[in-house]
DNA sequence: ACTTTTTTTGTAAGCGCTTACATTTTTTTG
DNA sequence: CAAAAAAATGTAAGCGCTTACAAAAAAAGT
């Protein structure tokens, strides 16, 4: 019985061909689709003379490599994963530009999701990445469901949690000290000779990079013996006008403060526009400052008085991390990045009392 | 001879079996591979008792479906890519924001890459998505290799240039028309009585959105028998300081022009901050105007007289589109999103001669 | 020239899933 | 209640590639 005569019957296949196949190629250039595969995978081992062949063969036939069965058969995709809060805030995309730039360089490709800060979201967007596949995984924060980091490690997926250092951690984190900072921020105003304090903050719930800011600035308050509490702590979405509503808010109270520590840049520049508006003088009258150190915020006049955060270095690192050979059985990496205090020209010591 | 006997030798399997498969869930719920594929696919045609069934096992064994697997056997990916300059910028970075919920909300996951403004990087990006599998492609702009077109008409996969609306192509547009928003920018400031006019502009090479926006301001300005040439049109990168640059320059000419059309609104906001630097009034001795209207432009002082450029809408139709079934032999899809020119505080009419 | 070693190439078994088609079960109908 | 129609399930053939292993060819010894 030539039962095997014909295992592959391509017969039943639908019209038009569009999409040659390595078989196609191997044909065409009478060789294996092993010495094919090769060309792609190690064309070093492959004698010029087939190679050229082979090349020819699949320039005549405009073959590309369909990236689904390669990653099925060899069990890697090539993929790295990103879920970040939103595009929107600037600090995100220009981590994912480099992201994305580093990896590209390396062959791989981004797959981007975003959570829109909402745990539940950024669960589902990490759920779904798995599922896609990715090689590795970048997060941000540190602070979900141990079930996700249970699934990561079941999976062998590497990730690394970014925008935090917490090195006592048993997942990786590369980025920067957010409490640290905020020291470095709070003592500078009060070397300068402030004492009523503010601060307009991100919404911490859900966002450990937020609530550390907070926690970073409340604690150096409270090494000085003062206090930082919600009259005088708001928190605010991500916008310019939250700032300035924000601002108004904290200069109107009775006894309004002489420095306001903002938790990003965009709510400090909502805040300083809305106090050189009210008529109030920064840093004569007020002083602000922001965090994440944006273009805008050397331009600005007055200009502003901020932490830069190395984001460019954080997604450089990154994606470094999350290519490197797993190593298991290592420690655990934590990667701590530099942030700096930048003095410009919203803070100045307060009026005298 | 019981040949049939062990079709698939898991023998040689390499230890650990972490990552259960369809097989495993099938042997475990006592059902075909067949039924628990159709648990995902169309659980509506699964009899409860036996839907319950599967899902414990499912629950059981932590099993999650393999994308590349999936994507091989049904031939599609069910991803979408996108290639656009650079996330630094912030209206791609909020139509990718857009872009990817609605593709999320639809099951779709975003492959993101940029090309820095480089047609070669550009061109690889994309053949690297087409790699990926991708079911559909989000361009930037419509200007490219023709090649890339051919590849991507040959591969059937959908895509749409964006940013920009070239209703004779023969390419699916889904975006504006820079031209003719310049022509109402340049007919405004007209009507408000400037005679003397230069522009700030985008890089032109490589970037059809740009230059677009150059030809319109000097076709309104031809209208009016003024001309707009080099001395009096400049091409800086996307950076405030690089508006502040040209600002000076221009200024600093023997006759200055009285009002000022920058390609986006980072360039407006240099050139903005720049001419109070230089203790010039805004919108007294000079009107400037952007392009996007972006968020700050509505906070800074004095607000930024801009274009508004539907970026959201842009991402969410873009993404309908390119989830649509595909239907050819209809004509090719042209969506124009309207611009607006939002009158604020950054133009008035010259001071009188 | 003939082994032995090294390098190149080929063979073929999957990777984990979808889906056309066949088979069985359930529902409907006369 | 049997036959016909409809719905649910199973069978098994791939999807296009990688890679362990086998086989062949080339290079290196002797």
């Amino acid at each position: 019985m030539a039962k095997t005569a014909e295992p592959k019957s391509k017969l039943l296949r639908s019209g038009r061909s569009l999409r040659p196949t390595l078989e196609d190629v191997a044909r065409r250039a009478g060789v294996s689709t092993a010495t094919v595969s090769r060309i792609f995978s190690a064309p070093e081992k492959i004698r010029p003379a087939l190679r050229l062949k082979v090349q020819k063969a699949i320039d005549e036939l405009g073959y590309t490599p369909h990236g689904a069965a390669r990653a099925l058969a060899s069990q890697r995709s090539n993929t790295i994963g990103a879920v970040i809060p939103t595009l929107d805030n600037a600090i995100f995309a220009t981590v994912m530009q480099t992201l994305q730039k580093a990896l590209s360089a390396k062959g791989r490709t981004l797959l981007l999701a975003a959570s829109d800060y909402e745990p539940a979201r950024e669960r589902e967007q990490i759920e779904n990445l798995i599922v896609r596949g990715v090689d590795g995984l970048m997060l941000t924060g540190e602070a979900r469901d141990p079930a996700v980091y249970e699934l990561l490690a079941l999976r062998g997926i590497r990730y690394a949690s970014t925008y935090v250092h917490h090195p006592r951690s048993p997942h990786p984190t590369i980025g920067f000290d957010n409490r640290r900072a905020m020291h470095k921020v709070v003592g500078y105003l009060h070397d300068l000779g402030h004492r009523r304090f503010a601060m307009i903050a991100g919404i911490a719930e859900g966002n450990d990079r937020a609530s550390e800011r907070i926690t970073g600035a409340r604690e150096a308050l409270a090494d000085r013996g003062i206090s930082l509490a919600p009259p005088q702590l708001l928190e605010r979405p991500y916008a310019m006008s939250a700032g300035r509503e924000a601002l108004r808010q904290l200069m109107a109270q009775s006894d309004p403060p002489t420095a306001i520590l903002c938790g990003n840049d965009v709510l400090a520049l909502g805040a300083l526009l809305e106090a050189i508006a009210l008529g109030l003088g920064v840093p004569g009258d007020l002083s602000i400052t922001g965090f994440d150190d944006l273009d805008i915020a050397r331009e600005i006049s007055p200009a502003l008085t901020t932490v830069h955060a190395p984001l460019e270095e954080m997604g450089r690192l990154t994606a470094a991390y999350l290519l490197e050979p797993a190593s298991d059985g290592d420690e655990v990496t934590h990667i701590e990045l530099p942030t700096e205090l930048v003095l410009r020209d919203s803070t100045a010591p307060p009026k005298s009392v």
